[in-house]
DNA sequence: GTCCTAATAGACTTATAAGGCTTTAAACTA
DNA sequence: TAGTTTAAAGCCTTATAAGTCTATTAGGAC
């Protein structure tokens, strides 16, 4: 699979708490969204690493958007929500055993990185306003 | 990521046999490649059961290309090598835990399935032909 | 100061991918 | 027919990623 559910929680997320003015727990969130709450927390905490929410902590404190949705791409939140942006096969990752050490110019290469552009491209110009 | 190594190998392989008359052999084409070949000889079994290779056994058999790359697509290809077409987000394996139970209705169904539709066509239009 | 909530870190469990090994079955060769 | 070559099939091990849980620490509100 392409995403995982980090991406999945991460877009969930962020479809309640833009809605919302003041901010929205940890707690609160994974109640509503029946999810787990460690694992949610995690990945608010790395979507407001990359400057996509605001934590506020202590009483009252959870996460609000400080963008506005059409500023923040898919590719964005998935990146932030997963560490890294989504691949379609990440020869670099197998360099150790990529056949006879032809990596990135074996015969496959050229199709990989026509895909990979494409998806890329889709996810970039994708904003948050765009599918929620 | 996307694709497994089976969509790899199966590729990579499709491109040495396409080019022979004769049957090769998983021996011969795991050396070739240098792949490990029990890992091959099921990936390369699939594509058969599929119809796009003819297993031949005994003496001189091995696997050939019994259709015109031009009607082979590529989705066809890593469907067989990894036994699903590749998918963005599987919602149906995780129905159980899916959210409020909203399977294929929450709100980021409709990206969801964009996105996916963007990838099947794609890969679904593109031959063997257009990527060897 | 005391309660509330996020941040951080680590252990743990489960699922999947990747590869290896062995046995069986089929087909060709001589 | 006998022997060789090759695919087919199943089971097992290992590596890695995904997902979950628990406990501790730090900081803001009242």
């Amino acid at each position: 699979m392409l995403l995982t559910r980090a991406s999945e929680y991460a877009l969930l997320s962020l479809d309640v708490i833009r809605k919302s003015d003041s901010p929205i727990g940890t707690e609160q969130l994974a109640t509503e969204l029946s999810i787990p709450k460690s694992f949610l927390a995690k990945i608010l905490q790395s979507l407001a690493k990359q400057g996509i929410l605001e934590s506020r902590k202590g009483a009252h404190g959870g996460f609000i958007l400080i963008k506005d949705t059409t500023d923040i791409s898919v590719n964005d939140i998935i990146f932030a929500a997963e560490g890294k942006s989504p691949v379609v096969f990440d020869c670099t990752s197998y360099a150790n055993t990529c056949p006879n050490g032809t990596i990135g110019t074996c015969s496959i290469s050229p199709f990989l990185h026509n895909f990979q552009s494409k998806i890329d491209g889709f996810l970039n110009g994708l904003m948050l306003s765009d599918i929620l």
